[in-house]
DNA sequence: TCGACTTTATTTAGATGCTAAATTTATATC
DNA sequence: GATATAAATTTAGCATCTAAATAAAGTCGA
């Protein structure tokens, strides 16, 4: 009997997970080249009507644009001609960087995951905080106003550091990792609609996903420090403050008892060993890892001991944390990993000793030395797929 | 211009994932007590209209009941009582059941996670997997009989043994995993609705987070062989063949060696001692970890050392695990829980030493002998709310 | 006991985003 | 130009929501 006017307000807001069929359709469409509504139909399990619907909206969103009709494209067909939309590759731009300790390096690719260009600073692997941010924005913004673009779709950053799920590295007695990750994530907020920071080694992992691995693995770099982008189940783990795939633990491993890189091991072994006044074809100058490897090819005897002690660290290193976690497979990633093959046979002969460890499949990435810029990019590319579409 | 009839075929099924508010609206009631519609518009963000609606449908699904109205609980309030709305309960049993080598216990709970009651039966730890199976479908048929229960809306199985997504279990050179594992999932599949199989650390790890553990750590079983249910991100993680969690690793982390329980440990360095005429108020009859621990507290310097060694080899295995993964927390689980302090304040010792490691809490389970059925319960439980509401 | 008041349930009228089916359009072939 | 084909477009209808108005069920004070 209330006859006063005041409408009961009800809730607004609403309209939650509608429109979720525009994203089936723009990530049909994604990946392959031109499609017609008949394959996205097909693809999406959609009706034609809400297929085509869809696609107009999306196309004047600026994710898709239509491509030439079939008929033009080739296939040769009866009837009326198909319209055919494609990924608007145009409308925005992807980026990955590496923000490495020497070298600031930024790659950026077009929507399809196509790179377009790569940039690269050198920085003093001492300087400060500001300094490499100072660095990066410069580079950003070079590379924006060359190209004329406001800002990325998506930016990743490649960190040597820990990184926590909100970008975050945690404290180091030497604040090294606060160097590497001053806080990225705010500081250059404005020039990505979506940003993410992360650890090299776990976006070396991404890139190996990307290229086809699955299941539970490691992406192990084994340069200067070892440090590992660790997959199970098809998960990144990230772990408390961002420690999962840190190596500190190898120094209770018997045999193996730290965390250095195979790359840092070579040299230092090689040096002292020379300095203990051992006969080598090994040269002090310009000596590196690279060195070893290949003099140890040509029947160099000490050389050849230094892969031998390299191959059996490897293979324990690589028994306990796939022990552990129940991974198939751990990728060797970094530099080295082009050269790595000696130590990789003499760790698959120390492992076969363990018929219950044979299961790990230990073997080389052959996505170079630039594993940790590919992941970013691929993160980002992941990123704009995941929040599509968005408005832009 | 075709006047022909044919009416052209298009995509039936759609309906995908409407109603999605109603599985809102029923989880905004699961866990609270009777619920009024305004406190459930405020929960979920829906319109009033919608929650009737939907909450009558659940009602008529056997999901809800009407419970007496918000005047009668109580609550004074003014203007037209409201309806309330709250989980029928008696719709549904959860069950979970612990397989384990020497005793299989069922445990049966409502729908709110109440428990109601619990069966135990012996098993010969030798008996092989038909002898498993029936003596299990025994239990189970005797249960659901003397109910007047049809069948489970889920049960979940503890085993023993890795058990992969599948909830297969992978072979073991002896068939022990087989035997613990006997395939559960198609043996069982006429007793409910919703079926798991999952390692017992697994599953105390379940339990650990019900209990209110987030982010990432590990329940560690700790009596006859170690194993550890490993979260990270608040992701429970299984690995290839379910291997993680797996501590065979433990044979290469020097001062551990290999992965037996720390009651196993202390009969058998109890034994040994005794064995070589150490002298000490142990008794060599009825020895086991309890009475170690016992008479270490009551100054006994053989059982004290034992503690001791212990005591330090928890600590490595700790920081091990916890090292390569970022784990915040390792609870420790299993009968031995209750007693374990003295091993416990040792290992905090240890672990104080290494101040990087010290971020590692080390912690007994207070979840009591029975975590694996626990979590078994919560398991099940989670499988029912997740798939909820689903045709009874 | 009656009515004012409060808080809720119920009803009614859109809006949205889809399906299903009919209809129209664009092209190739004969 | 008629015919066939395969597509786009239109139209109707349905399910599930929101928004707003209306009815109901109780309390409270006079």
């Amino acid at each position: 009997m209330n006859s006063s006017d005041a409408p009961i307000a009800q809730q607004p807001g609403a309209h939650q997970l509608r429109r979720s069929n525009s994203r089936k359709i723009l990530h049909a469409a994604w990946d392959q080249g031109p499609v017609t509504a008949s394959e996205l139909i097909e693809a999406t399990g959609l009706t034609r009507a809400t297929v085509l619907n869809q696609a107009k909206e999306l196309v004047a969103a600026g994710w898709l644009r239509e491509a030439a009709d079939t008929r033009s494209a080739g296939e040769y067909s009866k009837g009326r001609p198909a319209l055919r939309y494609e990924l608007d590759d145009s409308s925005g731009l992807i980026a990955g960087l590496d923000a490495g300790q020497h070298r600031i390096t930024l790659a950026l690719a077009d929507l399809t995951g196509a790179e377009l260009l790569r940039e690269e600073v050198r920085t003093d692997p001492e300087a400060g905080a500001e300094q490499r941010i100072t660095a990066v924005i410069g580079l950003l913004q070079r590379t924006l106003g060359s190209l004329g673009v406001q800002r990325f779709a998506a930016l990743v950053i490649a960190v040597p550091a820990p990184v926590d799920s909100a970008g975050r590295s945690p404290e180091h007695p030497e604040g090294f990792w606060q160097r590497m990750n001053p806080n990225w994530i705010t500081a250059l907020e404005p020039y990505a609609q979506l940003l993410a920071v992360d650890n090299d080694a776990n976006l070396a992992a991404v890139a190996e996903m990307r290229a086809g691995a699955s299941g539970s693995f490691a992406a192990l770099m084994v340069g200067e420090r070892l440090g590992a982008g660790i997959v199970v189940d098809g998960a990144l783990l990230r772990g408390g403050q961002g420690f999962a795939g840190e190596m500190r633990a190898l120094s209770y491993v018997s045999g193996v008892g730290n965390a250095l890189g195979l790359g840092y091991l070579a040299r230092k072994e090689a040096r002292e060993a020379l300095e203990n006044g051992r006969v080598s074809t090994l040269r002090r100058e310009g000596l590196d890892a690279r060195q070893v490897f290949r003099v140890a090819a040509a029947g160099d005897l000490l050389a050849g001991e230094i892969l031998e002690s390299l191959g059996e660290r490897l293979a324990r290193i690589a028994a306990v944390t796939a022990g552990f976690l129940g991974l198939e497979r751990i990728v060797l990633c970094g530099a080295m990993a082009e050269y790595l093959d000696p130590v990789l046979c003499i760790a698959h002969r120390e492992l076969a000793k363990d018929p219950e460890l044979a299961a790990v499949q230990l073997a080389a990435s052959s996505l170079g030395a630039d594993v940790a810029l590919k992941g970013a990019l691929a993160n980002a590319l992941d990123l704009v797929r995941r929040a599509a579409p968005f408005a832009k």
